[in-house]
DNA sequence: GAGCCTCGAGTTCC
DNA sequence: CTCGAGGCTC
């Protein structure tokens, strides 16, 4: 490439970041001391892969990405998205995407009648890829993953023709998103030589792109008739256009193929239109899809929506509806969950719907059995909800004069009593601890991704440990270390295989904050609200003080986010005895890290406004959104707490009461000033 | 008190 | 992904 970095500079690089990525990774996995953060050993991993791409011929013996690659374990490397891939809200029906357009207009304070235009096409049944080019060369390929860190996929998408390795004209740095697919007709053909191989046969379309694209070795994914289709973008270093629409059409025009059913609505009567349209056209369609995806078309009008939660406000995707079974349901098995939830699973004669085979279908709980009259026997008709998990949509054998199924009211695993609450429709075991199920199910918890994250501890082990007595309560995995020469001893443990778990273990004795709080498994605590109370509570410790104190409960009130059910749940936990001593054990093995906030501070940070009188140029709701886009919280009533007030015409007593409080106050085009200085 | 929205908890198949 | 429940707003 012609810029500033010579081959010598390249070379001279590279050496220095294999010797620096092999000394984190001793760091880190030997000395369990690492001096930068992951993000940060990323970016050096990352720098290594891209200058390789661009020098091949300097790729070192002891290059860091062939170990990478070589390690047994680690399957593809991981990559953080410079934006994160978003999922769209799902729409099933006319009404609910006529919703969409009217509260679109709502947010951007515009009359009903008003004229927004959309883009609509159709969605293709594949998986999400994203695909970064710096200065027209492609850099990197990496799958969405969970929205935030996807897979790194660069040598395989290198491999498929409809992505070009380089381009003219683009921008500097332009990160296309689509799908990468396979047509009906390859997926065919590509079976049909799997059989005669002896290889693998694919369920559908979609499980052959994931499983041809995840490949480690790109030769095999080379030999797999991949395609890819753009629907949008990540990171941009310059604007593409001002429209959805004309920006798809310069992304084609960069060579990368576009969805040829793209058009432009400018009304919720078009866009069912072109929904009815694409669906006819469905079967002749040379590849899967499984809806339509709606975008607002003006891009200045997606930048004010903005997003909420993992969703834009800006965008649908209007699903076909979902393809159905017919099945017998052979047997109703009950589980028990780690809060003591007994839940009924349907154990079913293998169906194939919408290109899996389903054996296995949730029933929630004890009232949706009644709701659909279940018995074991019956006739029933499923579908996967919103193509993913099974259901049963209805029950085809009412009448029979069978027994009812009679739901149980002991736990199957320990036998004490289950009941459901007062006003809860979910029956619990009523054993906590002493039930092998919940203690089973805490620890898996407790490790689990979300939580402390301790790999090559599986649900496998546990069992293993618990049944050797070495494993009831968190701290033991701590003390594991203790019976490494007993565990060498069994079957299936290696040295190798012990060290990486012992490892794995020791590298955990300073764990997140949050992720800790919430690996405890406190009711109605997930890593949201763990965060939340950290965030103003800083330790456990002191966690624990405010629920243990008087008034303890409204102290933990004040705590954005919880109320007065979390709070009494928080006061139960650190009431009960078994609690604490298990607590106290744990932390005497490990030191959880005081909770440190990722987001940068700014002027409005933890500030709170209040908005009254009338808006001229958004809604209400869009103010908001701008509040907390500067980090500060919209409010509704104005009280000690409240640090800015905006009003507008109309405003009576909050304004009063404001300047009563000496609060400061501004008018909307002032608001509008301090949205656009931050 | 009703009607959002967010969060927690449980789950399927590959 | 879905469901129910909890919290917050109007």
């Amino acid at each position: 490439m012609a810029d500033a970095v010579t081959e010598a500079d390249a070379a001279e690089r590279l050496k220095w970041l294999a010797a620096e990525i092999a000394r984190h990774d001793k760091l880190y996995h030997d000395q369990d001391a690492p001096e930068i953060t992951d993000a940060e050993y990323d970016a050096l991993v990352r720098e290594n892969r891209e200058l390789e791409a661009r020098f091949p011929e300097l790729v070192r013996t002891d290059s860091p990405s062939k170990r990478l690659g070589a390690a047994p374990t680690s399957g593809l490397a991981k990559v953080r998205h410079a934006r994160p891939m978003l999922s769209l809200e799902n729409a099933f029906s006319a009404e609910e995407v006529e919703e969409f357009v009217a509260r679109v207009k709502r947010f951007l304070a515009l009359p009903p009648d008003a004229f927004v235009a959309f883009t609509a096409e159709p969605k293709i049944d594949g998986l999400s890829c994203s695909l970064r080019y710096e200065r027209g060369q492609l850099v990197l390929g990496a799958t969405r993953g969970d929205g935030a860190v996807g897979e790194d996929v660069t040598a395989n998408v290198r491999t498929i023709s409809d992505i070009p390795q380089r381009m003219d004209g683009a921008p500097d740095v332009l990160e296309v998103r689509g799908e990468v697919y396979m047509s009906k007709a390859d997926f065919e053909a590509l079976n049909e030589r799997q059989e005669t191989a002896g290889g693998k046969i694919f369920a559908n379309p979609r499980n052959a792109a994931a499983g041809s694209l995840r490949q480690k070795d790109p030769t095999i994914t080379a030999a797999r008739p991949l395609r890819f289709l753009a629907h949008g973008w990540g990171e941009l270093s310059e604007p593409l256009a001002e429209t959805q629409y004309e920006a798809m059409k310069r992304i084609e025009s960069f060579r990368i193929p576009v969805a040829d059913l793209l058009v432009r609505c400018n009304s919720a009567e078009e866009m069912l239109a072109h929904y009815r349209a694409i669906e006819k056209a469905r079967a002749d369609l040379p590849f899967d899809i499984d809806g339509v995806v709606y975008k607002v078309d003006r891009l200045d009008l997606q930048e004010r929506l903005g997003f909420v939660a993992r969703a834009p406000r800006w965008g649908l995707a209007h699903k076909f509806p979902a393809e159905k079974a017919e099945t017998t349901l052979e047997a109703i098995d009950i589980q028990v969950g780690r809060t003591g939830k007994l839940t009924p699973v349907g154990r079913l004669t293998p169906v194939g719907v919408g290109g899996v085979i389903v054996a296995n279908v949730t029933l929630h709980n004890r009232d949706e059995i009644e709701r659909l009259g279940l018995r074991i026997g019956d006739r029933v008709r499923i579908q996967r909800a919103g193509d993913v998990i099974p259901q049963v949509v209805e029950n085809l054998t009412r009448d029979e004069p069978r027994p009812p199924y009679v739901f149980p009211d002991h736990c199957p695993e320990c036998g004490s009593e289950a009941v459901a609450e007062e006003g809860e429709v979910d029956v619990r075991c009523t054993g906590g601890l002493i039930c092998p199920a919940q203690r089973f199910e805490r620890l898996r918890h407790f490790v689990s991704r979300g939580a402390l994250d301790i790999e090559g501890l599986g649900e496998k082990s546990i069992a293993e440990f618990m049944e050797l007595g070495w494993l009831n309560s968190p701290a033991d995995i701590f003390r594991l270390h203790n019976h490494r020469e007993e565990l060498l001893g069994r079957e299936g443990w290696k040295e190798k295989s012990v060290d990486n778990l012992l490892g794995a273990i020791e590298a955990k004795r300073q764990p997140d904050g949050p992720r800790f709080l919430f690996g405890l498994g406190i009711r109605h605590v997930g890593i949201v609200t763990a965060r939340d109370l950290l965030k103003c509570f800083g330790a456990i410790e002191e966690l624990r003080r405010a629920a243990l104190s008087e008034g303890g409960e409204a102290e933990l009130s004040s705590v954005q986010g919880v109320g007065p059910v979390v709070a009494e749940a928080l006061v139960d936990f650190f009431h009960e005895p078994h609690n604490r001593e298990a607590l106290d054990d744990l932390l005497s093995e490990v030191s959880p890290q005081p909770f440190v906030s990722d987001a940068k501070q700014t002027e409005w940070s933890g500030k709170t406004i209040v908005f009254t009188g009338s808006l001229e140029t958004m809604s209400r709701d869009e103010a908001k959104a701008q509040a907390e886009r500067l980090g500060a919280r919209a409010a509704g009533s104005v009280s000690g707490k409240t640090d800015l007030v905006v009003a507008g015409p109309g405003a009576g007593s909050k304004l009063k009461k404001a300047e009563e409080l000496g609060i400061r106050v501004v008018n909307e085009a002032e608001w509008a000033k301090i949205v656009a200085e931050g």
